[in-house]
DNA sequence: CTGGTATCGTTGCAATTGCAACAAATGTCA
DNA sequence: TGACATTTGTTGCAATTGCAACGATACCAG
């Protein structure tokens, strides 16, 4: 009987695909509306904000992007003004990237409504829910961190909060 | 003191992207390898074996494709075997597009490791836990279910156990 | 030094994507 | 019936993606 039971929505793969989807694009109106950012330059900008002077080889190992596409990303934003590549001093290969006074004002302008879109999303939960999701989520990646065959974790998506 | 703090790996958007982008990267290993099949292809085959003679429409907006991605993952599968197509008698601008026993095979092959991975996922989880996942995300589509810029569910995501 | 290896960022290329336009078929309303 | 709008599936096209290969620089062993 367990034979053509399988119901696509049911299934979780599919079922946080769906969710990560429509939240992503939702978000993406934020951020691409205001000034044609794309989801890679999104999250070069806000890791630019916390690091901000880091090569493509760091930001790619950071924010879940595969090099070329955050090489690409930065040349785009360095084209804009918001970004600026720098050679480094001490290893000719690296690149020194970092925001300029634009890319500034311009997260200066995104982040807060980011962070409200965020808090909106939350808002459908209780504190007690939110903190059971991130939880529950980090459970999933431990399965996933135990299993050869997956992709493994991006360093800076480990938990770090929690004491070990 | 709010200004820098923004830590992306803490964002909600961001958390529930990484995520799912390395669930499904894992599925993907199932039946990508097993036969060329890409997520669209999946989806409509799962859609398939449930519901046997669709329209490309039909499929669209139960599945969370668009119809040119559709059309296309038809076309593919239709030219591997999996599936037929056939112009509808009554309407000839719909096709009816149901699977082959190839279909039905691949299919047979490849339910089970999905599923048996789905368990893997689940296994990190408690039932409790299992449950609340479900409810949160459920939660958070209400969210975007009552944001009229976010894009509508499609109608086999809604939920359909629950007493209303 | 010098040859081999590893790392960094970029580029090529084939494939996929998203969106809009499209032809064909149907429905609607005078 | 006939003009017009709607729906269905497909196609065009520009842009993005993922992966592998590449030149360039740095490291390292003998």
């Amino acid at each position: 009987m367990a034979e053509g039971a399988f119901e696509l929505a049911d299934f979780l793969p599919y079922r946080i695909a769906v969710l990560s989807e429509r939240v992503s694009r939702r978000l993406s109106l934020i951020y691409g509306a205001e000034a044609g950012i794309t989801v890679a330059e999104w999250r070069v900008l806000v890791h630019l904000a916390r690091c901000h002077q880091v090569s493509v080889r760091e930001i790619h190992d950071c924010v879940n992007l595969d090099k070329p596409r955050v090489s690409r990303a930065v040349t785009r934003l360095t084209e804009a003004g918001l970004v600026a590549k720098t050679g480094s001093a001490t290893d000719q290969r690296l690149l020194s990237i970092s925001l300029t006074d634009e890319g500034h004002a311009l997260l200066g302008n995104i982040l807060p409504r980011a962070r409200a879109y965020e808090d909106r999303l939350m808002s459908g939960l209780t504190p007690a829910e939110q903190i059971t999701l991130v939880q529950i989520m980090e459970k999933l990646h431990k399965v996933l961190d135990a299993d050869p065959e997956a992709r493994p974790r991006s360093r800076l998506d480990l938990p770090r909060d929690a004491a070990e």
